[in-house]
RNA sequence: UGGGAUGUCGCCAAGUGGUAAGGCAACGGGUUUUGAUCCCGUCAUUCGCAGGUUCGAUCCCUGCCAUCCCAGCCA
């Protein structure tokens, strides 16, 4: 019993659904499922779903399956389906029972094709494939019928199973449904039920040479497996007309707690891609380093890049569920992130790109060991140790010759600084190469400023990190961009001119020593930085930066 | 007049005949040895547009406008 106000956990218009459901007794729990096609890696547009359909379970005491769509081996592959699983549960999500495929009910549906034969509801059409486009007609033109539309039951039976054991060619025939070749519907226009494909499957091998289509086995499926909410996309509002032309049409599934198919919004992410086809042109074309590459929206390349699965839990709230077409801005996720990272991230310093600071009045060859905490907010997350002696570094950007306005915290000529964790120090002169790169940077140091206030009370308002030089380890920082130039580019079928040719920086800097052994995507917070995790398919110390902090300076 | 959907703050998004939640962003202010965090405050007389019904409309009706999806033997 607390008597804080609980958190106002905004409601959709799929959860309105499964109330009222629930509340006219229609359902007494919710099952849904997660219907992946193995044929590329997840993204965060899937995330959103896995999010929503294994989420909203729980608050029903339900549960969610997870079923592989495998029903067109041409384009699947076992990678796939290995490399879903891992995503799935490193998002934090379990299914129910085993995992479900689409293709262990190959018999079944097999029956159910066999059971429309004999209500007069199928037949086997011998169009070729562009006589079935002609025959289908237009948006604004109605279809014609298939010669073979009126096949007698019996041939039909014959047929079906003649093209079952393989007696036809690839591309011969199919089997369709006899439903309106002038519906408004184009999917109802005695849409494909069955075609031949001489393919090994990956789970099935060679025991099929036809295979159902998505339409025929997706409303099947979930039958099958009691799902109560179907949940989809948009762009299947149209496929639900056969979706429930199916379900009714067959005795078995024909009943009042039937599944019935919901369509939500996709998501779409500023900058970013969540089409597998452009992902997979960016991996193909060598504009990434693969589907895991830290610049990928994909659940693997967020994964890389320092997303943890909260984060993206936590996203997926944040977005919500409607039916709108939407495009979310970056910031969102962003700040999802940050959220999580800040309370959780250790705290170090690393320098990106490094100056030498030598501090004129502190003694040559002294080094000092300064304990200091690992999170400002936690005390419970302990101490480490760092050190100072009388050169260390900073970064480029933390010094300038002349402070250019009074806003400007950091050090300068003439101007006092706090060394995070350290001393106050005060810039006094600078060398430059010939290029007129600032290359070392001078100052004395206030000894009486160690974890306190310089006691004639003048105040030092800026604060800059630094790594003491002889005890600095390098390493690689990995520093990325947005991938595209437009913020939409699913507007754009060519990707390769809006794809953004600055989206990684590579630099070499220092690290604190305490890094060196740093865990492979463990989060830390570089302080003033941003966060980074060191990159889990480099040999060296090599660091991704997940995000920057966020940053309210305006010059 | 092919059909199916959707239009609420810069971006997401609740709401629904009774007078516009929340988050992100932005902007002020406070705390601060991270220009971070944290805290406090500001931020839609208005819900695509135009009519109508009603005491009262973002919500109901009519008509427009805009955007997205559908003519795979892909999913």
């Amino acid at each position: 019993m607390s008597d804080l106000t609980p958190p106002i956990k905004s409601t959709n218009f799929i959860r309105n659904q499964i109330n009222s459901d629930i509340d006219s007794g229609l359902h007494s729990s919710v099952i849904t499922r997660f219907p992946p096609e193995p044929n590329g890696y997840l993204h965060i547009g899937h995330a959103k779903s896995i999010c929503l359909n294994f989420g909203i379970v729980k608050d029903y005491d339900g549960w969610c399956n997870l079923r592989f769509d495998d029903t067109n081996p041409a384009k699947e592959d076992i990678e796939y389906v290995n490399s879903i699983k891992k995503d799935i549960q490193w998002l934090g999500f379990d299914w129910n029972g085993e995992v479900k495929f689409s293709s262990s009910y190959f018999d079944i549906f097999y029956k159910c094709a066999e059971e429309l034969i004999s209500k007069g509801l199928a037949y086997v059409c011998f169009l070729s494939a562009d006589e079935t486009r002609e025959y289908r007609g237009t948006l604004k033109q109605p279809g014609q019928n298939s010669p073979d539309r009126d096949t007698s039951i019996e041939q039909n039976k014959t047929l079906f199973k003649k093209m079952k054991e393989g007696d036809f060619k690839e591309g011969e025939c199919v089997l369709r449904a006899k439903i309106d070749m002038s519906s408004s519907f184009m999917c109802m226009r005695d849409p494909t039920l069955y075609r031949i494909r001489f393919e090994t499957h990956h789970q099935t091998n060679d025991d099929w040479c036809i295979y159902p289509m998505y339409d025929f086995a997706h409303c099947i499926g979930d039958a099958i497996e009691g799902v109560t909410h179907s949940l989809c996309t948009l762009e299947f509002q149209d496929n639900r007309r056969i979706y429930d032309w199916l379900l009714e049409h067959l005795d078995q599934f024909n009943k009042s707690d039937r599944p019935h198919q919901f369509e939500f919004s996709r998501l779409n992410l500023e900058y970013a891609t969540t089409s597998k086809r452009k992902l997979k042109f960016l991996v193909d074309e060598n504009h990434v380093s693969g589907w895991n590459d830290p610049r990928m929206p994909t659940i693997s390349g967020l994964r890389r890049r320092g997303y943890t699965a909260a984060s993206i839990r936590d996203f997926s709230e944040r977005v919500g569920v409607s039916k709108v077409n939407s495009l979310t801005d970056v910031s969102i996720l962003e700040s999802s992130i940050r959220d999580d990272l800040n309370k959780t991230a250790p705290r170090t310093m690393a320098v990106i790109n490094p100056i030498k600071l030598v501090i004129e009045n502190y003694p040559e060859g002294k080094i000092e060991s300064l304990n200091v905490p690992i999170h400002p907010q936690n005390e419970e997350m302990g101490t480490r140790m760092i050190f100072f002696s009388h050169e260390i570094y900073i970064d480029k950007e933390d010094f300038i010759e002349v402070v250019p306005n009074n806003k400007y915290k950091r050090l300068a000529i003439n101007k006092e600084v706090r060394l995070r964790n350290a001393y106050v120090v005060k810039a006094t002169h600078f060398d430059s190469d010939k290029d007129g790169n600032i290359k070392t940077v001078y100052c004395t140091y206030d000894p009486d400023t160690l974890g306190k206030n310089p006691s004639d009370g003048r105040k030092v308002k800026g604060v800059i990190h630094y790594v003491e030089s002889s005890k600095a380890i390098s390493a690689e920082f990995r520093i990325y961009d947005r991938l595209f130039l437009e913020s939409n580019p699913a507007k754009f079928d060519d990707l390769s001119s809006s794809i953004n040719p600055n989206s990684l920086e590579i630099k070499n800097g220092f690290i604190e020593p305490n890094l060196s052994n740093a865990k492979i995507e463990k989060a830390y917070q570089f302080e003033r930085e941003g966060y980074f995790c060191r990159d889990s398919e480099s040999e060296g110390l090599v660091f991704n930066k997940t995000v920057g902090l966020r940053d309210t300076w305006n010059q």
